[in-house]
DNA sequence: GATAAAAGTGCTTTATAATGCTTTTTTTCG
DNA sequence: CGAAAAAAAGCATTATAAAGCACTTTTATC
């Protein structure tokens, strides 16, 4: 999975929770300016990160071993 | 998914695998140091770091909305 | 139990993720 | 179109991920 895939995808859903970057941030507890920078590609997130906006937007991370 | 899962997970497959950490340092282009830092569980890694080693070890991050 | 290979640790440097605050740009909506 | 809300961007600081190298501990194998 490519970032960008994975930003496309939080961006996504957080729109259809009806969700902005500033209650998201709030909840998860990632600061605003972190999402806003991962949002926009403009950064590498850590895993930390990741889990915790995914719980918010009901999503989870999953390491999947691949199907040939 | 808790950090530590997703580190065993990592280190399982890598192990069925065979494969060394040097190796798959190598083979990922992941640090030697990063990778043995992640896999004793002293890091958070980034997005960047763990794609490459799930790459070369056959498996995928997958960000899936929670079913109910 | 010795030996060798693999894994883990200490130390250091560099790059950058995370953070907050403020300002600018874009989007949304009446 | 104009106003308000949301998102993006500039700027600066702090914390830490990533990296390499050398050394120690653990594990596997004979």
């Amino acid at each position: 999975m490519h970032l960008e895939e994975l930003i496309e995808q939080l961006k996504k859903r957080r729109k259809v929770l009806g969700v902005t970057q500033e209650l998201l941030a709030e909840l998860s507890g990632v600061g605003l300016r972190t999402l806003k920078a991962l949002e926009s590609g403009k950064s590498n997130p850590t895993f930390d990160t990741l889990n915790k906006l995914s719980e918010v937007l009901g999503m989870e991370l999953r390491l999947l071993v691949k199907k040939p």
